[in-house]
DNA sequence: CCCTGATTCGC
DNA sequence: GCGAATCAGG
């Protein structure tokens, strides 16, 4: 094990510089990196790094009040309309995990809470399930982030840190 | 009540 | 250095 969530790693400091850079809130940075990171310890480390006053609060294109279309990030995959592999199997299971042996919790999603595509809400994580093509398909339908598609689970999916082969090297 | 970042201060 | 608690605010 390779200390993660313990202290901040390269690749941790490097997405919070991202994300903060990009303008997203340290909430919304604490989500994407999980492994119990809280806004407070995301605020601390940005001033710590020197981060802190940022451009303009609020001019975030993540916290603007969501209009005409809501920002999605980082799709895995599914960008588009696009219908990308046909197997159900895969599209189940955005393995966007790949090569790197980052500890993405395993966590299972409730069916239960799954919703249709018109039961969405703007705090309800779109985090595509099963096969577009199928009745079956549908969202995660968990409690988004605010200011962002996914719930905090999946914000760590789709915000995975910058992949460094550097250490992989290892 | 939801959220925001800023600061303090014991660890 | 870290981050919970707290503060000040939208």
């Amino acid at each position: 094990m390779i200390d993660a969530a313990t202290g901040w790693t390269d690749d941790r400091v490097e997405l919070l510089t991202k994300l903060w850079g990009e303008g997203l809130s340290a909430s919304q940075i604490a989500a994407a990196l999980g492994g119990g990171v809280t806004r407070n310890a995301v605020i601390g480390k940005v001033h710590r790094l020197g981060l802190s006053g940022r451009a303009k609060p609020g001019q975030n294109a993540a916290m603007r009040p969501a209009k005409a279309r809501p920002v999605v990030p980082t799709p895995p995959q599914l960008e588009g309309g696009r219908t990308p592999p046909r197997d159900p199997e895969q599209l189940m299971r955005p393995t966007v995990v790949a090569d790197d042996r980052w500890p993405v919790e395993e966590v299972e999603i409730p069916v239960s809470q799954r919703v249709s595509i018109m039961e969405l809400r703007d705090t309800t994580c779109r985090w595509p399930l099963g096969d577009p093509s199928k009745p079956d398909f549908a969202f995660c339908g968990g409690r988004a982030v605010t200011g962002l598609p996914y719930c905090a689970h999946h914000c760590r999916i789709a915000y995975q840190p910058a992949a460094e082969r550097r250490r992989l090297r290892a």
